[in-house]
DNA sequence: CTGTTAGCGCGTTCAA
DNA sequence: TTGAACGCGCTAACAG
């Protein structure tokens, strides 16, 4: 009991498979008589054009892989919801691959991609395989989100060192001064970009800086709220590096039994939606998730169907600061509290715990 | 510039595209000298083979489609994510349509599926849309999990009635007398089996019953709260449909004044990663989601690989009561309140928001 | 061990 | 307007 194919169905009809063809994409000129045999004998059949088949001969695949580092957390799950709605409106399909660890294994996904899709975006932050994505595959149009400005190639990054800049000058503006900062894991450009950010604008106000590194997941963030909270001064603010970390911090501060946003305020980035559910709610950077998902595959759609058309231009997306109660309240105690913040430790000086 | 193909490979080795084929499945012998060869050209060409024309010569796509109804919330992120970890690991890629809101719509998308997917995981609630597919692709593996008992159809169904009484049970057994229920959307059978399992356990408690219905979103938990809070004598236990809404519930009733889980005990059913995050801690119903989610994969996968082997079982995943702080403080006042809770008023009875 | 050939299912010329 | 034939890129028989 197999499927029907486009021969049974002209067999049945008792006309010739380009007919059928004809009928079912809706090109070339055909009768009405013959389009209701046709129409008849798919009904009969119950026939489904094959599409990979179709795929093969017409070399359109309209289906668009995604190539992403994980799954864990919001941010990716709004991202690809983002890409599937404005996939199913343009008619296409959306192929996943994630968890790559390394370089290699990212380029394997991306190799394997072959024929499958008609483009590509590449959220892996390991940069090197892209290189290799747009060498390997021919011609294959990328749309590049991993946060590396590459050259000449089509891509969407987050200003996240300006957002991380209005982080923190937020937060010296309520008046805090011991910030510290949650750090994204190493060799990722994201998360490197948001501590540079940090770096800066805490120097440019003279601050001592406090990072710890994470590795963008909530257990991380909590791991390094235990560590800053056990700090013998701890921290009056805290920027992490994402949301999920900033919750996990904050929820492993409280059960220190640190009051936020009153003893230490938390500011993360992202903004996504769990950040407006945890209590206090979370101040945060918005980037419009959803929408850069849908935006991003918008933009390979257009590359597919430009077909040559160069489109090498890095669009960039500026975090918006969304402030919530997680780091409204002014520093208590003013100026007595200002002194005491504003005796830097010199021992704190680019503490790395 | 165009990619390569095998007959280029085979042109540049000087050997037959067979030899090609049988290099780079590794099916067949072959010499080390051609072998060499080959490699050498696949090298110099930076040849991937075309997955599509190998799906179609083969008739396998490694492939697994996945329709589901929204893609919004945890609970369906976690799916997808232990389905594409189980996805990785057999060598298969996933394909996700969603967001479909008829099952006319739903069974176009299951269609568009043919030639694409070696088999299909089923999640939309239109059971229509199931009978279609099963019947519309011919012989393709299909695991359904909307909660239908599909006699025949392989399936994975979440007791959600038993899980409901579980959730009553153990709100009555900590003091619990007027405990409403927040309902999810009419048609949806995952939903109406947990309204099912409330109704039972409240009628077997000689207790009342007082439901909303929701929609299984966060927003419309928040607004069954605000109604509830804003009732002459709000209940003293709420019992929701799943996590989004009792997290969503739970935020109004705190925004309302009154405190979890003194005055008001909250249970879910899900538990997603947000229930353990939010304050106080969401007492659910455990489905193991991602692990669920493996399974499915796994399942469909032994499915398409035993290829006639028939496997119609439907496993029954059965939920497992996590308790945690929403719902853990006894009722305060003891007898006191106990009396004034047993006054069950009949207008309240079956009330229906 | 290797090469030739025939499909996989479909879209698409090019004659008729 | 229609149909026969070819090709998409690859695997799998079958000969050699």
């Amino acid at each position: 009991m197999k499927a029907a194919t486009i021969r049974d169905v002209a067999e049945r009809a008792d006309v010739s498979v380009a007919s059928v063809s004809r009928v079912l994409t809706g090109a070339g000129p055909v009768t009405e008589t013959t389009r209701a045999k046709v129409m008849q004998a798919v009904e009969a059949l119950q026939y489904v054009p094959h599409s990979g088949a179709r795929s093969l001969s017409t070399s359109r695949t309209h289906t668009i892989g995604v190539i992403l580092p994980d799954l864990y957390g919001e941010f990716f799950s709004e991202l690809i919801r983002g890409m599937d709605v404005a996939a199913r409106a343009l008619g296409y399909h959306l192929i996943v691959s994630s968890s790559h660890d390394d370089a290699e294994e990212a380029s394997a996904a991306i190799r394997s991609m072959r024929g499958r899709v008609d483009g590509l975006i590449v959220l892996s932050p390991h940069v090197d395989a892209v290189n290799l994505a747009s060498g390997l595959v021919g011609r294959l149009p990328i749309l590049v989100m991993n946060g590396g400005m590459d050259e000449g190639t089509p891509s969407i990054v987050v200003d996240n060192h300006g957002g991380a800049v209005q982080a923190v000058e937020h937060l010296i503006a309520t008046g805090r001064r011991r910030i510290a900062h949650i750090a994204g894991p190493t060799g990722n450009l994201e998360a490197e970009s948001r501590m540079a950010g940090y770096m800066e604008a805490m120097a440019a106000a003279g601050l001592p800086t406090m990072v710890i590194e994470g590795a963008f997941s909530q257990a991380s963030g909590q791991d390094a709220g235990v560590r800053l909270a056990a700090l013998p001064e701890p921290p009056d603010a805290v920027f992490a590096g994402n949301d999920n970390m900033a919750v996990g911090a904050m929820l492993a501060l409280q059960d220190a039994g640190l009051v936020v946003p009153d003893q230490v305020a938390i500011v993360g980035f992202d903004d996504i939606p769990l950040a407006a559910l945890v209590r206090p709610g979370l101040t945060t950077l918005r980037i419009k998730i959803a929408e850069t998902g849908r935006n991003a595959l918008e933009r390979v759609v257009r590359l597919i169907r430009a077909d040559g058309d160069a489109d090498t231009a890095c669009e960039v997306v500026r975090p918006e600061l969304v402030v919530r109660p997680s780091s409204t309240a002014e520093r208590p105690g003013g100026a007595a509290d200002l002194i005491r913040t504003d005796v830097q430790k010199p021992s704190l000086e680019g503490e790395k715990l």
